[in-house]
RNA sequence: CGGGGCGUAGCGCAGCCCGGUAGCGCGCCUGCUUUGGGAGCAGGAUGUCGGAGGUUCAAAUCCUCUCGCCCCGACCA
C-alpha cells in the first residue's frame, strides 16, 4: 500500500509538509498529531539510529522514561506553575495532578538523585528517544511544530562544572556529526536559554526559507547565534554635532515611526521611540532608534525577569497622560528609562512630547532627560559589525533541529540532587540537556531535499535506498524484477517494490515523490538487451546496468552519495 | 489569545449571494481496448452537505449556538 496523493492536500503550505502527505509518510489525525505511516516511520527509525549509535559511541546510556509524570516533581523545581499552557494536565481516578512530559529534566533529577550517591559513579549520561507533548499555541507545519513528537533527549551528570564543559562539548559534538550523518547543512548557533534555563547553549539550525527561527551569522568569523541572543555592539560612529535646542513641534495625527518621520521629513536613525513595558509588577521605558527593533528577550534578560510585555493603551496612557504614540523621555517621571547603547551616538533626535499630536525635535539625553542605563537591547541587523572581531553579519531562516544547554545546578539544586565528592562534603550535580527534534530533522531534510517533483532523500535516513519499479507486465520482466529484488536484499539493499499494475507514468511519478535515491526500472526494453536502467533521483542521471552488475554499480553509487556516512569516527571509547 | 478563511463522496473543489430532485474532476468498482513519464471508451458505486437548534410548506443555502481545521499576528508608539 502507497497511499501517494496527486493533489496537494489543501491543509499543507509548507513543503516538506506538503510533500510528507503526499508521499503518504504522515497523516493528521488532529492539530499538531500525526500518524506515521510505514515508509514515514522508516524515515523516523533511521534517524533515529544515527541518533543512537552516536549517542552512544559518545558515552550515553539509553533508558525510557514515562509519559505521564506526576505533578509533585514539577512542583518541586516550580515549572508546574511556570511552564504554563503548553504543560497539558490531567488527573488520574483518584484526582492525583499528571502532566505530559514536555521533557524530562524532572524525571531524570529523581531518578539520579535516588540512585547515584558518589562522584566516582560520574560522569553519567542518559539519554532516550520518546513522544513528547507540548500544547504549543499554534502548532503548524506538519511534523515542524507538532504537539506530540518524537524528542531525543539527553541530561548529564557531573560533580564538578569542569567535569558539565565536558559532557557538554561531547554532546555538541555527537549533534555535530549526527546532523552531518543526516546529510543537513546546518549551524550550531549561540542560543538564550528559555524556559528550560541554565548558562550556555547552542541550537543546531537546518537553514532553510520556512524556518521559524532567525540566525545571525559573521561573514568572516566563526559568530553565529540566533536573533534573540544575537549581541549587539556598541556604536562606533558618534554624533558630535553642536547641540541645538529642544524644540516642541505639532505632528497631528502621526504617531507611528514611519508617519513622523514622513511628516517631519527625517530618516527613522533620526527619531527615537519610546516603548513602554510591563517586567513583572513594574513599569520601563525603553529607548529604541527609530530604524531598530527591540528585543524582548533582551530587556527580560536584562531585568531579571522571565517575560515582558507591551503596556496597554490604558497603562501608557496612565503613565504618560498621552494616548499611544505621543511618549517621550522628556519629562517622564516615575518609571525607569532604558536606552540602548545606539542611543550613545546619537544627538538631536525627535522623540514623542508626552502630549498628544505633539513631539520633541533636537532633544538629547542627560540635558533633556536622564537615562538610568544604557544596554544592548535591540535585534542585530543585517551589516553590523560581528559581536567576534571581523566581518559583519548576515541573517538567514532557521529550523532548530536541536538544542543543547550547560543547565549548571539548576535542577540539582531545586531538586536536591547531591553527590559526596572525594572529601566527602556534598555538592550539587552539574547538569546538562540535550534535545534533537527527530520528526522536525526529518521534516528540515525535505526542506532542504527536493526538487518540483517531491522529496530527494539523503541516502543514511532515505526509508529505502532503491525504488525497483516494473513497468512492463510481462511474464519475464516480473521474473526478472523477482530475481533482482531477492539479490538486493541479499546484499543488504533497503528496496521498495512498486509491483502494482500501474501504468509506467504513474510509476515514475510515484516513485520521484517518495524520493529514494535510487529507481531501478525493468521492462522489456531494457531486458531485450539484458539490462534494466538505474536513476539517480537527485541528477536524473539515468545508465543501463547489465543485470548481473547491479548489486555492484548501486555500491558504488552509494558511496558516492554517503560521503558524510562512510566517515565515521574512530573513537576508542 | 486577536484577526482572517474553510468544513459538501476517499482526495481536490463547485453549488450558498437569490431556499425547491446534491454536482464536477481525480480516485474507486466492472468490461473492452491500451501499456516506458499521471491512458481511452462504456457502464457503476459512494454523501447524517462538521454538529445542534431555529425560521419556512420546503434549508447545503437564511438565523443562532457549537465543534473541528488552516493561514496571519501576537514586535514597537
Amino acid at each position: 500500500l502507497i497511499p501517494t496523493l496527486r493533489e496537494d492536500p489543501g491543509e499543507a503550505e509548507t513543503v516538506s509538509h506538503r510533500l510528507m502527505l503526499r508521499a503518504g509518510l504522515i497523516r493528521k489525525v488532529a492539530a499538531g498529531i500525526y500518524t506515521y505511516l510505514p515508509l514515514g516511520l522508516r524515515v523516523i527509525r533511521k534517524i533515529e539510529q544515527i541518533v543512537r549509535e552516536e549517542m552512544n559511541l559518545a558515552g550515553a546510556q539509553e533508558l525510557l522514561m514515562p509519559i505521564a509524570s506526576p505533578a509533585e516533581l514539577w512542583r518541586e523545581t516550580g515549572r508546574w506553575d511556570y511552564y504554563g499552557k503548553e504543560l497539558l494536565r490531567f488527573k488520574d481516578r483518584h484526582e492525583r495532578d499528571f502532566c505530559l512530559g514536555p521533557t524530562h529534566e524532572e524525571v531524570i533529577t529523581d531518578l539520579f538523585r535516588r540512585e547515584v550517591r558518589s562522584y566516582r559513579q560520574l560522569p553519567l549520561n542518559f539519554y532516550q528517544i520518546q513522544t513528547k507533548f507540548r500544547d504549543e499555541v499554534r502548532p503548524r507545519f506538519g511534523l515542524m511544530r507538532g504537539r506530540e513528537f518524537i524528542m531525543k533527549d539527553a541530561y548529564s551528570f557531573d560533580s564538578d562544572e569542569a567535569g558539565a564543559k565536558i559532557s557538554y562539548q561531547k554532546m555538541y559534538d555527537a549533534y555535530t556529526r549526527i546532523f552531518t550523518r543526516c546529510g543537513l547543512t546546518f549551524r550550531a548557533v549561540e542560543a538564550d536559554t528559555g524556559l528550560i534555563g541554565g548558562d550556555v547553549s547552542h541550537e543546531f539550525m537546518v537553514l532553510a526559507e520556512t524556518g521559524e527561527a532567525t540566525v545571525v551569522y559573521s561573514d568572516q568569523d566563526t559568530y553565529a547565534a540566533n536573533l534573540e541572543r544575537a549581541e549587539v555592539l556598541p556604536p562606533v560612529d558618534v554624533d558630535t554635532s553642536p547641540l541645538r535646542p529642544l524644540t516642541r513641534i505639532a505632528t497631528p495625527q502621526h504617531r507611528t515611526v514611519e508617519e513622523v518621520t514622513a511628516y517631519l521629513k527625517i530618516e527613522p536613525r533620526q527619531l527615537v521611540k519610546t516603548l513602554l513595558y510591563k517586567a513583572g509588577e513594574h513599569a520601563v521605558a525603553v529607548l529604541i532608534r527609530g530604524d531598530h527593533e527591540l528585543n524582548e528577550v533582551k530587556l527580560a534578560r536584562l531585568l531579571h525577569v522571565t517575560d515582558v510585555e507591551l503596556a496597554s493603551p490604558e497603562a501608557v496612557h496612565t503613565l504618560t497622560g498621552t494616548p499611544v504614540g505621543f511618549a517621550g523621555p522628556v519629562g517622564l517621571k516615575g518609571i525607569p528609562i532604558l536606552a540602548d547603547h545606539a542611543l550613545k551616538g546619537m544627538r538631536n533626535f525627535v522623540v514623542g512630547a508626552n502630549e498628544a499630536d505633539t513631539h520633541y525635535q533636537d532633544a538629547n539625553w542627560d540635558r533633556d532627560f536622564q537615562v538610568d542605563r544604557f544596554a544592548d537591547l535591540r535585534n542585530a541587523k543585517p551589516g553590523d559589525p560581528s559581536p567576534r572581531g571581523s566581518g559583519s553579519l548576515t541573517l538567514a531562516k532557521g529550523i532548530e533541529v536541536g538544542q543543547v544547554f550547560l543547565l549548571g545546578t539548576k535542577y540539582s539544586k531545586s531538586m536536591r540532587a547531591t553527590i559526596l565528592d572525594d572529601q566527602g562534603k556534598e555538592r550539587l550535580a552539574v547538569m546538562g540537556c540535550y534535545g534533537i527534534g527527530v520528526g522536525r530533522t526529518a521534516a528540515a531534510a525535505i526542506e532542504q531535499n527536493h526538487d518540483d517533483k517531491g522529496i530527494i532523500w539523503p541516502l543514511p535516513i532515505a526509508p529505502f535506498h532503491v525504488h525497483l519499479l516494473t513497468v512492463s507486465q510481462s511474464e519475464s520482466s516480473a521474473s526478472a524484477a523477482t530475481r533482482l529484488y531477492e539479490a538486493l536484499l541479499a546484499a543488504d539493499i533497503e528496496v521498495l517494490w512498486d509491483d502494482r499494475s500501474e501504468r509506467a507514468g504513474v510509476k515514475f511519478n510515484d516513485a520521484d515523490l517518495i524520493g529514494a535515491p535510487f529507481q531501478i526500472v525493468v521492462g522489456d526494453k531494457g531486458l531485450a538487451d539484458g539490462v534494466v536502467e538505474i536513476k539517480v533521483r537527485r541528477t536524473g542521471i539515468k545508465t543501463r546496468v547489465a543485470l548481473p552488475d547491479i548489486v555492484a554499480h548501486l555500491r558504488k553509487l552509494c558511496v558516492n552519495a554517503d560521503v558524510t556516512g562512510a566517515a565515521r569516527p574512530s573513537s576508542g571509547r
